[in-house]
Order: C-alpha cells, then sequence, then structure tokens
DNA sequence: TTAATTCATCGTATATTTGCGATAAACAAT
DNA sequence: ATTGTTTATCGCAAATATACGATGAATTAA
C-alpha cells in the first residue's frame, strides 16, 4: 500500500486481525486440520498431503508459527509441529467477542 | 503468486479462509465493531472514526459485504450496514470446529 | 568421511492488497 | 435548474503475499 496505516488501530483490533491472516490462505487451513488430526505432524507429512511445494509449505507454517497458532520442535532432522490450544482458544474468544457484541444489540 | 493453487484446496477449507481474510485488516475488525455498538451504521458515520478516506473505508466495506459479514442497504444518498449475524455465527462455528478437532485429540 | 535425508531460508517472479485522489452517480435542498 | 451531499468506483502507486527452485545447515546412515 502506499502507506501502511495498521498501527493507527487498537491493539486488541490488530491482534484478531494478525489471527485471521493466519487462516486467510486455504493452505494454512489446511495444514491446521492436518496437524489436528494426527494431534501433531512433522513437516514432511504436511508436505506430502499438501498441493504445494516443500518451501512453500515450510512458508506457511512459519506465518502459523508466528501467529503463535501453532508450536514446533525440533527432532534430529525432523521438524514436529502441533496446535496451540491455549492461542487457538484465545482467537476463538476474540471473535465470539465480536460476535456476542453484536447479539446484544439485535 | 506465480500460479494461484488456491483452488486445489477443500470447498470447506477456501470457504473457511475467506472468511478469515475478511477479518485479516484491522481496518475491517474496526469496522465491524462500529456497526456492532451502533446496531447499525451509515457510511459517513464509518468513515469518520476511522482514520483512512473515504474511498478506502467504502473499498473495505465492499469486503466485508462480499464475505457476507455485513449487509447494506441504500436510504437516499445514504448507505446503511448491519452485521449478518447468521453469517458471523457460520464463521464463528467453523473455527470453533477446527478447534474442537483439536481439543478431542490431546 | 561421504552420501542421503529433512527442512529452513534466500532470491526472484508474479499476483494481490492497500491506500489515495479524482470522478461519477444518485439523490436532496435551494 | 443548480448546488451540495453522500457514496461507489476507477486508475494508479506502493507494499505484501504467494509460489517455486536452489541452496545451506544439521543430522543420520553407510
Amino acid at each position: 500500500m502506499a502507506q501502511n496505516k495498521k498501527n493507527e488501530f487498537v491493539r486488541s483490533e490488530i491482534e484478531l486481525a494478525e489471527f485471521a491472516k493466519a487462516l486467510s490462505h486455504p493452505a494454512r487451513v489446511a495444514i491446521i486440520k492436518a496437524i489436528a488430526k494426527r494431534n501433531s505432524c512433522i513437516c514432511g507429512e504436511i508436505v506430502e498431503v499438501m498441493p504445494l511445494a516443500q518451501s512453500t509449505v515450510s512458508q506457511h507454517l512459519k506465518e502459523l508459527l508466528n501467529a503463535g497458532l501453532i508450536q514446533g520442535s525440533i527432532d534430529g532432522t525432523k521438524s514436529c509441529y502441533c496446535i496451540n490450544s491455549r492461542m487457538f482458544e484465545k482467537f476463538s474468544k476474540s471473535i465470539n467477542k465480536l460476535f456476542v457484541i453484536t447479539q446484544d444489540q439485535e
């Protein structure tokens, strides 16, 4: 954009937007689902079920990590990812809070 | 991107990603909050409380409309927007579904 | 030690998003 | 009729996101 105005907003709005952005690509939703289904996944397993190159999947994983929605640990040459339930719950609550405000008034 | 791979994914994943994308910018979260607070808003009221040009706000409103998270109606020269609770609830449930799968397995 | 495996990161091309001013379109007020 | 309001859309510039192959770094296997 010409200028970035994202910092003109309130902290909570920025945080919710960051969570939402992490899920704003089907690949990242699919990755979350894949990890959730198996409880935890090594990177290679995710790459196998994804129609994307390994480097691309790795990039999406990084974004999910940055948003805090997943956690990663290294095991030898392999990287193991799991869902960060705490963050996910926080996200879910933020969404519902928006929604509840709405319901209160109609 | 070199190629667009978004259509390689499952319908439900694409839909959730689209909802998430609608909320993936702080301005759009702020707009939702503004509308929810007053129950409904004319466009000009939203522009007033937003640190963005009128044309930019209009663009964000359009994206929220496209995602179905808000509804709009025209009243004279003014445009009135309100939350689409039904869609919002659908979104909330999709998120929770992802989350519940997670909780089931840990 | 050498070769193979696994994965993150870099560089790059292309697509999409964000933001604005200018303008158009529709109505209201004079 | 003319003028002012209100809002959507167009056209553009700049910033980000998406995707890939190539490469590097770390470990494991031979």
